[in-house]
RNA sequence: CGGGGCGUAGCGCAGCUUGGUUAGCGCGCAUGUUUUGGGAACAUGAGGUCGCGAGUUCGAAUCCCGCCGCCCCGACCA
């Protein structure tokens, strides 16, 4: 490809609020333009890198048996009220009418298509299993997008989908998945830390999430340096302190506490530290109010209480539905005389004489003990792991850190197969349910990480496998004939030599292409200038800043030799 | 959805507080001359619904109201 041909606008400013490195990188280079928030065009730059990541993606989910497919971007209504997603996930569907007003969504991940399509075309065991994929645009009105590719309404995505006859397929075809996901992270050149995770929206039980370590990470991860254990916040497993420490009780009282309806509030009134607190939070599951009782210093882990209490649905209270079951208004919540289900987070088991809301306005009580309390509570872990909290495992603290999500495998097991009724008929002539895995990666999020890890002052430094082009061609004088003809000929011999070149013939000057080819980031960087006249051009590594001046005649075969170590 | 900030030429910004010529600067763009290995110099020139709408006023980029868009921070997720 000529430089003078290619569609590579590149910027010498960036937006000033544009904040990621990324995002500020991939726009001066020209990869990507920005139509609407979380909406981006892949210019030629952008979306050769973009096809190489997804060539890798290919070829490792080929030679572990995946095939590939293409299923339709928009849904009908139906199907997702079939599975019931269209009221669980309704706030990131973006939904349209055709002309005869039927509804459709567009696709913001394929479970229920995908599973219509196997259920409709598979009846037998001897058609299991399968493992289907597809690179495709996925849209989702996200609350918030961020981080130019980060975060996007509209991304690339390869999602996988396996159906399996039995727990054992499809253990089988997760671990594939698992071996695939590692051999592409590293093949793109990204440092992956595989963690224990949620299944969140699309259900499941079994996950693991490929994290990228980074500050500018959403997720938080909990690593335990002692044996390895690591795990998103959200599911992250830790032991309870349950040492039972003597303490007198003091006697019960309630106490006036007028405008103190937050923890902070409540503690400098009463002159108490927030651990001495116990907050009382109201939700409602499925449409049922429930209490969870966690300390006041303390997050609560929604998560883990909507499977302890097996809800589809929870959400906090409203202040009417507050008023309405407590007796009182928001931020003064107790468990006493409250009539709904209480919860309570274990770490509060062995607290002594402390402070909860009186049901009333403008009062809680002190020194309140269990002893207090007549309803039952069921006790569970409740609140989020943070740092320093003891790993379940091995006893050791953890440490924390901030992690981008780039991949996530989960077995599905029966959570959508159940709902849609995907059945085949075993060797015994029997009904059975399908068993399913499901497999994505976030092809554009992978070009954000490498953006967002591998750059320097001057630009991007793209890893052979996943750059562009391999070899960027400068000709430093496009004047200078002695240059131009060793410059087109070491430009003809890399295309016949089938190697992927950049050849920047413009007419601009020297410095203009230099600071060009630091900016996109390609690998090598063969500059054909002064040492022309000596039939000799200069290579450079983009990553390490390292040249040599080398003859003409070695120039193809040391390229050659650059790029197949590169890979 | 809550909080904060921003919207003036392709890009980056000033002007707005205190309304008043023809709305300005840098980069980029076009033409010419010189220059030619780290984002050249000079000269000439083109380029604007001041986000949109309504209002106040003799007069609005500037003041008021409404809306839209964008960025950042939090609740949600590849």
């Amino acid at each position: 490809m000529r430089y003078s041909h290619l569609f590579a606008p590149t910027l010498r400013e960036v937006p000033a609020d544009v904040e990621m490195v990324s995002h500020k990188l991939l726009l001066r280079a020209g990869f990507i333009r920005q139509l609407v928030t979380g909406v981006y065009e892949f210019l030629p730059l952008g979306y050769r890198t973009l096809t190489k990541v997804s060539d890798i993606i290919r070829d490792e989910m080929n030679k572990q048996g995946a095939q590939e497919l293409l299923l339709p971007a928009m849904h009908p209504k139906e199907l997702w009220a079939e599975s019931g997603r269209d009221v669980t996930m309704s706030e990131v569907l973006i939904g349209f009418k055709d002309r005869k007003g039927t509804e459709y969504y567009l696709g913001p991940t394929h479970e229920e298509v995908i599973t219509n399509l196997v259920r409709k075309s598979v009846q037998s065991y001897r058609d299991l299993p399968l493992n289907l994929y597809q690179i495709q645009m996925k849209f989702r009105d996200e609350a918030r997008p961020r981080g130019g590719l980060i975060r996007c309404r509209e991304f690339l995505m390869k999602d996988g989908y396996s159906f399996d006859r039995d727990e054992e397929g499809l253990n089988i075809v997760y671990n594939k998945m698992f071996e695939a996901y590692t051999s592409i992270f590293k093949r793109c050149g990204l440092d992956i830390t595989p963690v224990d995770a949620s299944g969140g929206a699309i259900g499941g039980k079994e996950t693991k999430e490929f994290m990228l370590l980074t500050d500018a990470g959403e997720d938080s991860i909990l690593i335990c340096p002692g044996c390895g254990y690591a795990a998103n916040q959200e599911i992250a497993d830790f032991r309870v302190d349950d040492t039972d420490e003597f303490m007198p009780f003091q006697p019960i009282r309630t106490v006036s506490t007028p405008g103190a309806h937050t923890i902070e509030q409540v503690c400098n009134f009463l002159k108490a530290y927030p651990y001495q607190l116990i907050k009382t939070l109201i939700y409602m599951a499925d449409g049922k109010p429930v209490a969870a009782m966690i300390r006041g210093d303390r997050e609560l882990n929604e998560g883990r209480l909507r499977v302890l209490l097996g809800a589809s649905a929870l959400e906090m209270a409203t202040p009417e539905q507050i008023l309405e079951y407590t007796g009182g208004p928001v931020g003064f919540s107790g468990p006493i005389g409250l009539n709904i289900p209480l919860y309570a987070d274990e770490e509060i088991r062995y607290l002594k004489n402390f402070v909860i809301g009186a049901n009333e306005l403008d009062a809680h009580i002190i020194n309140a003990n269990w002893s207090d309390i007549k309803s039952d509570i069921t006790w569970s872990k409740l609140r989020f792991a943070v740092e320093g909290d003891i790993c379940e495992v091995c006893g050791e603290p953890f440490i924390e850190k901030r992690g981008i999500e780039m991949g996530h495998v989960f077995k599905l097991k029966y959570s959508i197969s159940e709902p849609m009724n995907a059945v085949y008929t075993d060797e015994e002539g029997n009904e059975k349910l399908m068993i399913m895995g499901c497999y994505g990666i976030g092809v554009s999020r992978i070009i954000a990480a490498v953006a967002e890890t591998s750059n320097d002052a001057n630009g991007l430094i793209w890893p052979m496998s996943i750059a562009p082009f391999q070899v960027h061609l400068i000709l430093a004088n496009a004047t200078d004939e002695v240059q131009r003809l060793l410059a087109d000929s070491i430009y003809n011999q890399l295309l016949s030599a089938k190697i992927d070149v950049l050849y920047d013939d413009r007419e601009e000057r020297a410095g203009v292409k230099f600071k060009d080819a630091d900016l996109i980031g390609i690998p090598i960087q063969v500059i054909v200038g002064k040492t022309a006249a000596d039939g000799k051009a200069e290579i450079r590594d983009r990553a390490a800043k390292l040249s040599e001046i080398v003859e003409k005649m070695q120039i193809i075969d040391n390229i050659s030799n650059r790029i197949q170590s590169a890979l």
